[in-house]
DNA sequence: GAGTGGTCTAGACCACGAG
DNA sequence: TCGTGGTCTAGACCACTCA
């Protein structure tokens, strides 16, 4: 058996890609789709938050559902790496960031590998790109490095190839973790998304040569705009090849 | 304004995490917590959501909820990597294995960069370790490679470090594309999880030296359970440092 | 104020798991 | 068979956007 919820996501994702639907039009209200579809508008709703997760659906309260742009996705490139290909620059980027003093308190000692109570210096980067908010930042430095480097970082932090803050001083490791999970109270309210839709949970530690942190960053992403991109060249190190 | 799911979910958390509820325990129905917290079931279904996301409740069809053992995720390694610690070999570690051949289509074209209807070699990898199935796995392979390859490739295949599979010659380059969206009819068969959690979509191309495609592996992990690393260490090259 | 999506209700009915 | 979670309904009411 096949749910509704399902039948009706084909439907209209047929009738997107098919062109029937075109790109940036609005479709019919929930109410009339359901009426349409002969379902309820939890059901109708439901089917819609499917198409939302593919990028082909974007929802906005008091507007309407529009055919998505899949063109207007975040992506997050990986391993501190800048992308290679210049990405489109969108003239209404603007990052906020706040900067904060705070002292290292549960999920941040293991993750920066201190005492308890050190020193550090959050920064709070939110990146809009147009009215909705695209992606959210918390960045956490050592006090001893922010000291020293604060006013040099805070270009860097400035410097978001992809709208996300990178490090200055090339670290000798980077660790990156990801998962989905479902928003929070306030990123759904600093992000503007649907508290039923995934976003991308991304924590990026820096580590350098004496396997000191020098940085961690917890970002977040709205998962039905986002990618994260990988690239990697395995070291062609005396690795055993059969002839 | 906080939605209801919302407190119910922090309540919950709050009792999971001072260990009222114990790892593994079953919660009360979600009849009885509905009246507890004076919700329709809808409501406090969407409450459980948010828990099952971030890994604290196990939802089971028929059984119950459970409070979740935050060990038994699945870890992707990025990068080509093995783990470097031994990971928790689970005994009941089983993986199925169907091998096809089909010709290029649609999105595999650009995929695998080749010409429509080129040979193609499908490898649809499930892992179970233990009842639900935690992992899908679709590989391709250009049929020339699978020809010369195919015998050597299967035990590759089985070797899992981490459940997913590997590639036996290490190409030069290996691009990974990660991103959240709500599973399939079919993945939500074959994992056996909820339509409305959102899965991890691993997309990752290995190239050899020549530019041409030699392996692309499409993976979907359940995102309640798994989390992609990747640890890198960005080149010493030649990189500007101030003194 | 009119129309939109977002949250929530109080059920009905179905599918699954275990005895 | 019984209790569980999963799907769906037909609304009510609230919040947002725009004219």
């Amino acid at each position: 058996m096949t749910s509704r919820r399902q039948t009706i996501a084909d439907e209209i994702r047929s009738q997107i890609v098919t062109g029937q639907f075109q790109a940036g039009e609005r479709l019919p209200s929930e109410t009339s789709l359901a009426s349409q579809f002969k379902v309820s508008t939890s059901t109708l709703r439901s089917a819609l938050a499917l198409l939302q997760s593919e990028g082909l659906v974007d929802k906005s309260h008091g507007k309407g559902n529009f055919v998505g742009h899949s063109s207007h996705r975040i992506t997050y490139i990986g391993g501190g790496r800048k992308p290679q290909a210049d990405p489109p620059v969108d003239p209404t980027l603007r990052v906020t960031v706040h900067a904060s003093r705070l002292q290292a308190q549960g999920h941040l000692i293991p993750l920066m590998r201190v005492p308890a109570n050190t020193e550090l210096t959050q920064f709070v980067c939110i990146r809009n790109e147009g009215p909705p908010p695209h992606s959210l930042a918390r960045i956490y430095v050592p006090g001893h490095l922010s000291q020293e480097g604060l006013h040099r970082e805070q270009p860097s932090l400035a410097n978001f190839e992809t709208g996300l803050p990178l490090l200055c001083p090339p670290p000798t490791e980077l660790r990156e973790r990801l998962t989905a999970r479902l928003p929070t109270r306030d990123e759904v309210e600093i992000l503007r998304i649907s508290p039923t839709l995934a976003v991308l949970d991304i924590t990026r530690v820096a580590i350098d040569g004496t396997g000191r942190v020098v940085e961690a960053a917890l970002l977040v992403l709205p998962s039905h705009r986002s990618d994260a991109y990988f690239i990697t060249r395995p070291a062609p190190t005396a690795e055993r090849r059969e002839g």
